[in-house]
DNA sequence: CGATTGATTGAATCGTTTCAAGTACCGTGG
DNA sequence: CCACGGTACTTGAAACGATTCAATCAATCG
């Protein structure tokens, strides 16, 4: 059922993701580091763990039966993840950028925490939430945008959130089939919509995977 | 900015919906009244309240610029909705069904309490989760379905959530267009997904608004 | 009773998918 | 070093599905 894990790590300076969360919920945690498209857990899992990215990315995904794969959300750094109110996960999870890293929390430490901690528990609730609104804003450009609005949108978020200022570059993690499969729609439409936004002069690409983003 | 809200009201004998309740969380509600298509919360309004449906049926939506309106989630008794991490709602909430009951609840003091009380906590996470789980599922469907299995995934589950068995018969609360705006196509398309299910004998209409559910 | 709203159907149009083919890139082994 | 094979990316053309627009029907309300 589930694959190997990660492999476990140790590290000498604490990357901010972690000093900037709760210090007892730090404490519960132990480091893993995952290969591109390697599953940090599958559908059916016992849901007895919760993670956060690290460093990397991951995708949380659900294979159809005929093959195709639906994204339904990307795990940036600082990124809470894996938390259900089912026994057992409806949904995966995998790496998308090699050496992604992952912090593993036991999950009945963290509740019992959350319990008597109500930092710990506000910290967790707040996660929730923030996945709940990626959701809805997913849900949105997903059902009411055309293929070449989609991209322009994804593109603009993904530059919001991974502006770690490479002037104004941006160093795409992933595949055009994985936008693909997170904004529902072929590999080959994602590719037409590069090309017409940079005919409009919306982005500029130097190579496929590295993009200037120019105007909104 | 924010509409004339629904009338205040008390009841005589509690419904099951909060009788299932915290008893400490229960004693913050108040109930109020709406009509159909009036608003619970507006875009904008500050999000200093939460809510719960008692009785009746809510949407969660977003009007765009054009004028079209994106439902993102539909509440159904037993649900609480109107949390968020932003100080302000991203989107209004409105009732669906005439009559529609809903508890409001103070959001500070329920997150005062929430600090103190770990069953109230692990509500509200639960609600929160199944929110997000229920989004989960909508883009699923919104994204790798065709019209007709889209339509025909919403009845399900509608009839799933709704079957307070009326035998197999399924009362829909909610017109063609709140369908087509829940499912992110066109009213008249929605149509026709049910003319064309029920030529294939998986539904069977009685009125447009009466709905018998033959097989999966 | 006409007016309004919701539901339904048909026909033309449009956007996306699918299928097929071709290119650019990168690591590996001869 | 270059040829090879694989993967990711790109482009074109036909087919398909949903939208849009227009018209009609049914039910409800003042």
């Amino acid at each position: 059922m589930v694959d190997a894990l990660g492999t476990s790590i140790a590290l000498h300076r604490l990357p901010e993701v972690l000093t900037a969360e709760p210090a007892r919920l730090r404490a519960l945690a132990h480091l893993l580091r995952f290969r591109r498209e390697q599953d940090i857990y599958v559908q059916e899992e016992r849901t007895d763990t919760w993670y956060r990215v690290v460093s990397g990315s991951a995708c949380k995904y659900l294979m159809s039966t005929d093959g195709r794969r639906q994204l339904v959300d990307i795990y940036l750094p600082g990124d809470l993840f894996g938390f259900t109110a089912r026994l057992h996960h409806r949904f995966a999870v995998q790496a998308v950028t090699d050496g992604t890293l992952i912090a593993c929390y036991p999950r009945h430490r963290v509740e019992a925490l959350a319990e008597e901690d109500a930092e710990t528990a506000l910290e967790i609730r707040i996660q929730i939430v923030e996945a709940l609104e990626r959701l809805q804003e997913q849900l949105l450009v997903t059902t009411t945008m055309t293929a070449q609005e989609k991209v322009r949108e994804f593109l603009f978020y993904f530059h919001r959130r991974l502006s770690v200022a490479t002037g104004h570059g941006l160093a795409l993690p992933i595949s055009r089939y994985d936008i693909a499969d997170m904004l529902g729609i072929s590999a080959e439409t994602v590719c037409r919509a590069f090309r017409d936004l940079q005919e409009r002069g919306v982005i500029s690409l130097q190579g496929p995977r590295s993009i200037r983003i120019n105007r909104m």
